[in-house]
DNA sequence: TATGAATGAGTGTTCATTCAT
DNA sequence: GATGAATGAACACTCATTCAT
């Protein structure tokens, strides 16, 4: 029984390794597709490529991955899980305003520190969204997810009488995420200098106050 | 003589229609294209499919383009000359608001009936810039020239304060583009519906008065 | 009657121009397909150079030869017709030593006057044969014609004592037309210089007396 | 660290099995490739033929030269360098006519057991040259090497007067060579039958003889 | 399981040939 | 008959994927 136990001690234990290492292999692959996707973008990143970057051979990507489409697509899981857990304490502010703030100074944030991924998935879900419909169809979308969360906020800011009680909450929250992703877009325009983040106050100054002399 | 003049005549028409003939065919493969292209993509988007949609045989396409390349920048190109020609109008204004709103109603206006062409051109100028860098070097900007006639009126609105004073007009003009790039992108991702322009009066009221309540 | 004969005379009258037109345009296709084929070679010489440097459309070829294997093999004709009658004073001659040197100074300078032509003949008769036995199968080949008119020599020469006799006709025959292209080989090599005919003395001395010191 | 040993060793192996299967691939497409375009010319041959030869996929050619110029050129290389190791025996031959003779003969056997590498070759360097001129610049050619080879013996020889000193050493080697190269086309037209070095003979016989009567 | 070479379907492009004018 | 544009078959080459080692 010490014998079975130990055998299956050391099998586990060879498992864990295994298994650890496995998980080490995946990340480096996401990593080095991360990479070569944000710099190429989907069609030109080769497999060769990827595999390269990560330093394994171009056959070692089958063993983790069904197929190119399901790199792509598992680097985008893999930062939506990433963004959610950072998310998470903003979401804990009951006010809704500060929660946006909040929400959007962290969804900044993490952009300035995944640029790669970012660029992925806005290809993805801005714009290439037509071409790679067939990829990642009924996942639960980035964008959605975020798109909720500062709907939610909207809606409570207009009842409690925060924000003009003219303009649907919809409408709202579509021109503020708008207007933040416009920011993005000027600042990738820009080669994605430092401080995005404290890009933050503008975006609400403007947002709040508009253009006009006070 | 009258014999020459009759000649001459009739190879002046039969090269007048030769010469409509081939802008026909020329205009038909780029409506194609732009179609093709919007739909799938630079890349997804084969020389076939273009030619299927055209109605043309694979090789016709390169009786009047270099190569895929050159029509796909032929595209960008064509749209380019066609929106500026709507813009004049918008440019005699001399109230800088007054022609920033009509520089934007024409743009949208521009955008809803060439929705693909857009899809291409921004795919083009602001995401896949860097894989597509090397179609199209030099050519003057569409994004540039739209930029610069939004930067304009700014600086003349602050001068003449209509404006905000503490922000700097390249500043405000880039939250403004911004805005309304962010409404186009909105908008492309609720599938394109109608109306687009009309959205010019919410983006002015927005970007003028702010979120807060009056 | 009159006006009959009058209507057949014109149009005969008309068509013996057209038959010189046709005519003319044959042989101006042919003078432009024997630069661009001598130029370039079989396969990189495009049908549409060979119309541009006639100064026709590309359709045009195709009222005058089948297809661009048939243009090929008309200037081979063409060229076996015109050394044959350059040849013809030649033949005349009744001595055999006397005969062999007229046809290789004749054959040499109708090389250097018809560089193109040669290099055409000189690829398929030697050595694109196999890959081009399609074309002319059959035909009475220069090469042949050639030949036989330089082993009709030798076997008088050897008849008449003239040459030694323990080398078979043949042989030598072999080895003097093979010493002649060798000639001529070394000739292209070099560019095509001028006076190739001049060799003639050069070859026969050779062949005639050897290397040896005397 | 016999494990490492071990390791170390079985990848030695492994990598050694995969170098000779490199090796091994590499040479049965070379093998190939010499046959298809000795067969067929270079526009002629197509990769897929090629391919089809040599009993592997198309693509795979790729993995072992950049494009069809490559594996042209290649074959050219090899046959250079094989020639010049059957070559360096003769080479060693202190008197001149007997290292000719030693030359020749090599040279014409290389050439009986190389027939397609030769035909390859010789349209190369004698006649597609213009054409395929971009391909190979700076290589240095077989025929150079080769008749640098003729020239020496042949300076040498007039110099310790075997030779005739009225023909300087160029031209009569150049008529060597010629008359070599000239036995070599007939051998060629003549359906490349066997024993072409056993006219080694012949050809030093005339050569030096003449084909006077003694 | 990692490897990296083999595979072959797919694509951009060329060009001989056809054909409407 | 001349024209020159349309045609589409053919081909070099790429690269995601498979598979023997």
């Amino acid at each position: 029984m010490a014998t079975r136990s130990a055998r299956a001690k050391r099998t586990s234990v060879r498992e864990t390794v295994r298994s650890e290492s496995r998980a080490a292999y995946r990340e480096a692959i996401l990593v080095a597709a991360e990479r070569v996707f944000g710099r190429l973008g989907f069609h030109d990143a080769k497999m060769a490529d990827i595999a390269a970057e990560a330093g394994v051979a171009a056959g070692t990507l089958y063993n983790y991955f069904k197929n190119k489409d399901q790199v792509f697509e598992s680097i985008l899981k893999r930062g939506q899980s990433r963004l959610k857990e950072e998310l998470a304490p903003a979401l804990e502010l009951a006010e809704p305003l500060a929660r946006l703030r909040a929400i959007t100074e962290t969804s900044l944030r993490f952009l300035e520190e995944n640029g790669a991924l970012f660029m992925i998935h806005i290809r993805r879900g801005g714009l290439e969204a037509r071409s790679l419909r067939h990829i990642g169809e009924g996942n639960d979308d980035l964008h959605e997810f975020h798109e909720q969360l500062v709907r939610e906020a909207f809606v409570q800011a207009i009842e409690s009488k925060q924000l003009r009680q003219d303009i649907p909450a919809d409408e709202l929250a579509g021109l503020f995420s708008g207007l933040t992703e416009a920011m993005i877009f000027a600042w990738i325009r820009r080669g994605c200098p430092k401080n995005l983040a404290a890009k933050t106050d503008l975006i609400f100054d403007m947002f709040l106050q508009g253009a006009h002399p006070k």
